[in-house]
DNA sequence: CAGGATATTCAAAGCGCTTTGAGACCCGCC
DNA sequence: GGCGGGTCTCAAAGCGCTTTGAATATCCTG
């Protein structure tokens, strides 16, 4: 069922049919009630394709997510985030473009996106320090907005990122409150941005309290169980082990937990654990009680807020870029306590 | 730049610019080059809404996830099965359009995606057991593949499923060769078609040995860890505790693994897990020896092949649709063991 | 009830592309 | 040198929609 055809049932013209469905005011009421009536019966939608010739609109949102050759890691956190985003398009009728592009192939990705007409403006995801994509995108011209940040980009950008930085240091300053002076990170990779101001963050609050800043403490990769087990095991059976071990993502601080049941240290006793928890749908931070002592901040509403920012950008493309920095909740489970007494 | 703009550069018609990309015979070799040159040179890329209302076709696939209301898990798996499907999508320049649907509005959705073009087949995720979705997908007429299947549809429709049957049925043999006899099974929600397949599997090898079914001893629900750590937790502290555990997803069995160590219980000797393992790219199951007996089945790989049915099924809608089913490996970790004495 | 204002409706031009049917050009052959 | 056949190129008609500018009803006033 086209226009055209709803119209000869109808013994209106195309336009009026149109402007009666898209809420003009040049139609009468009772016309207009007959049009939406018969658009429903005949089970009449809009092709997407059309209106968008017409109207210059794609009615889409584009989300493009690096995938790097070497290690194929899509991010779990990427499945939460769209379900937040897609709350939004769906409350606008707009819809979500998913690509996963290799590194190397990304600029050109960008470049046809924004001349193959189907998207009105892109998400970017995985910022990396200094991300070139940034004036990549700027200089397309295609409305954006970044899901984080990019340090060492010197032109204002329009993002949506989690205080990365800040939120660390609070939990790094809990863990030295409780008297622990060894801590040990477990990031993600540094070359991403997130990871590189959560590293600041530590170092902030190391510095603040004049702890020295042990590099063996320090591990970052992928954020999986075994970055966790591995990591903190070898550090465990270190002469000086660290007391308290800080983590990305809740996956490594299962690792890191698996690791201290291995060697029969209790968690929250033997061994703080603190990580940052991004309220992942299907790995919730226990059920009541939470199980580790976190940074909590919902990477789902971050995915909401997102697209809400862009989709009113580029409403009014005149607007001052938005930028919002989220700040993370510090939330005390059982994985941490005061540090063991021979090390204080 | 447009076709138009790019003809009028070439001093050529639009027919013959597009002739000359698309590929058709009538342009001479010389003439094609020197297209093909330009439109790089101007970074020309057809408008994809235009093309697909000359030619009816959108170059999409469209996604459709059903998030149920109750309880708002997106599957983990899902991430990885995109990736997957996106392989082949990016290789035949196919969109992917994502939707995250509630249950209630599923249908409408459906049909809206029908009438409005802009994809032009549907891969269904996460059929439940009698799901009508299929025969409405029929109906609409649009074409489509299940990833999965859904017990009691009669009539032949396309899909990719994994054996479950098989494979769980498989994985509790190998257990009952060890000697255990009492089983747990922590299942994913069982009107999910394949958590059903997998407890009949179950249930087969049980029946098959003469053990007794024990209801107590299987859960199902929303596989995450505290699922695992709560069911584990709560059987092994019964005076007849399992000896073995067999789960839906990784996720469930870290959880039963943290059980266990809680109350002492040595993975492998006290108590044998076997696991479904999706072959997750952030979750793998080990680094070099597997950490879990597993039934595995790469979900990536399930994802492309999807999508490759799909678009061949797209190309020739004339050929019987496609069913394929891939069976899953047992692999064997450092999980499982002979059921301890006592318990022989 | 004429005349103008207002409320409705219409025909037609585009949006950027593919594709059809026809025309121009060139070649070699008889 | 004229003609048939191949090779290229072209103008124009759609694809389904929005939107402009004009035409027609309808209504109200004096």
């Amino acid at each position: 069922m086209n226009l055209k055809q709803l119209s000869d049932i109808l013994n209106l013209s195309q336009t009026t049919v149109s402007r009666a469905l898209n809420g003009y005011p040049e139609v009468r009421e009772a016309t207009r009630r007959r049009v939406m009536e018969a658009a429903r019966r005949y089970n009449y939608t809009p092709n997407t394709r059309a209106k968008g010739l017409a109207t210059g609109r794609a009615m889409s949102i584009g989300h493009v997510i690096p995938l790097s050759r070497k290690h194929e890691i899509l991010n779990p956190v990427f499945g939460d985030f769209i379900t937040g985003a897609s709350e939004a398009y769906v409350a606008t009728g707009y819809d979500l473009v998913l690509s996963l592009v290799p590194d190397d192939v990304q600029a050109e990705h960008y470049r046809n996106l924004g001349a193959k007409g189907n998207v009105d403006g892109i998400i970017l995801h995985g910022p990396l320090v200094s991300d070139s994509r940034i004036e990549l995108l700027r200089e397309i011209g295609l409305p954006f907005l970044v899901h984080g940040r990019s340090s060492g980009i010197e032109e204002t950008y329009p993002y949506l990122d989690m205080n990365n930085r800040r939120a660390f240091a609070r939990a790094t300053r809990h863990l030295i409150e409780l008297g622990h002076r060894r801590i040990a990170l477990l990031n993600g990779d540094e070359s991403m941005d997130f990871a590189a101001r959560r590293r600041a963050g530590y170092e902030d609050a190391l510095r603040e309290a004049g702890i020295r800043i042990d590099p063996s403490l320090i591990v970052s990769g992928e954020m999986t169980e075994s970055l966790g087990l591995q990591a903190a095991g070898e550090m465990l059976d270190r002469p000086e082990a660290p007391t308290a071990f800080l983590t990305s993502s809740i996956v490594i601080a299962l690792g890191v937990e698996r690791a201290g049941f291995r060697r029969g240290l209790a968690i929250g006793r033997d061994l703080s654990i603190i990580t940052h928890d991004d309220a992942l749908s299907y790995l919730p931070n226990g059920s009541d009680e939470p199980l580790f002592t976190a940074t909590r901040s919902s990477v789902r509403e971050a995915g909401r807020r997102c697209a809400e920012l862009l989709l009113a950008s580029i409403a009014n493309p005149d607007a001052p870029p938005p930028q919002e920095l989220l700040e993370a909740d510090l939330i005390i489970g059982r994985s941490t306590g005061p540090a063991p007494r021979k090390d204080i």
